[in-house]
DNA sequence: ATTAAGAATGCAACTTTGTTGCAAAAGTAT
DNA sequence: ATACTTTTGCAACAAAGTTGCATTCTTAAT
């Protein structure tokens, strides 16, 4: 244990760095999703945030991390299942939760994104849902 | 007609103002949702960013457009169904789809959001659902 | 039609967010 | 230990978004 993040960069063939492994850090901490902002108030002190922008674009393409859209202009990123990182390409196709309450957004891992058909000519690549509302902790 | 832009405004308890007439007029005119990019290019030698900014803001809040979540901070924005200005709230259950070759982003109309269940203590107040992939003029 | 009150706009100044090139530093493989 | 490659930090910049305030435009009442 406490080699988690190293392991995944490992897996990932990326190499092992300070920064890479703050990040990681941070995300294997978090009970939610986290903006670039985030991010940058826990390590901008230690890292730099043009550092901060290049890590979680490499994380992304890693299929370490995955983004969920918002309507705010903050994306924001979690880590990944296992399943992201050991195929390279991502799979998550869960349902995110918004509280309007607390403001965290989550990652509801064992809602799985009911099927949708679209209409003739259309083909689907990908499919994200975020619903908002009040999460269990504020209810 | 020709008047539409302007009995949607005094609908929604607008004045009428040059700007606010020509910003829906582009919506009426496009077959996609735009960003604010996209409307500052079609207008921002006659209207200040800053218009642009609020007026996009207040037609939010009048149920006249709404806004699509993405995951590039290009928040885009459409007009929603005469149900939205008429009850003053939001009523938008429709999907959307955002083709990877032409990066247009279309109101789905007629698919709905399907139903979904959230764990116990979760509470839903809106749903969001956008799809990617290839659109029908793209495939 | 005038006018007065309120609302919207434009402008300037500013903050925040995101991008790029390049030299220095750190990591990896031999 | 060394050479090679990748990552980082810095600086400079570009783009996006915000705020306060003076001016202009809308609206509704006279
Ligand atoms: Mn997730
Ligand atoms: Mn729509
Ligand atoms: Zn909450
Ligand atoms: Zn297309």
């Amino acid at each position: 244990m406490k080699k988690q993040g190293e392991d995944i960069l490992k897996n990932s063939a990326l190499s092992v760095t300070a920064s890479r492994k703050r990040i990681l850090e941070i995300f294997l901490d978090a009970d939610n999703a986290l903006a670039h902002q985030d991010i940058e108030t826990k390590c901008a002190d230690q890292y730099d945030r043009v550092t901060i922008y290049r890590t979680l674009q490499t994380f992304l393409e890693k299929g370490i991390i995955h983004n969920i859209p918002s309507t705010d202009n903050m994306v924001r990123y979690a880590l990944c299942n296992d399943a992201c990182i050991t195929t390279g390409h991502h799979n998550d196709n869960h349902v995110h939760f918004r509280c309007d309450a607390c403001g965290k957004t989550v990652c509801l891992d064992d809602v799985n994104i009911p099927p949708v058909n679209l209409p003739k000519g259309y083909t689907m690549k990908e499919i994200n849902m975020v619903v908002n509302g009040i999460c269990k902790s504020c209810k």
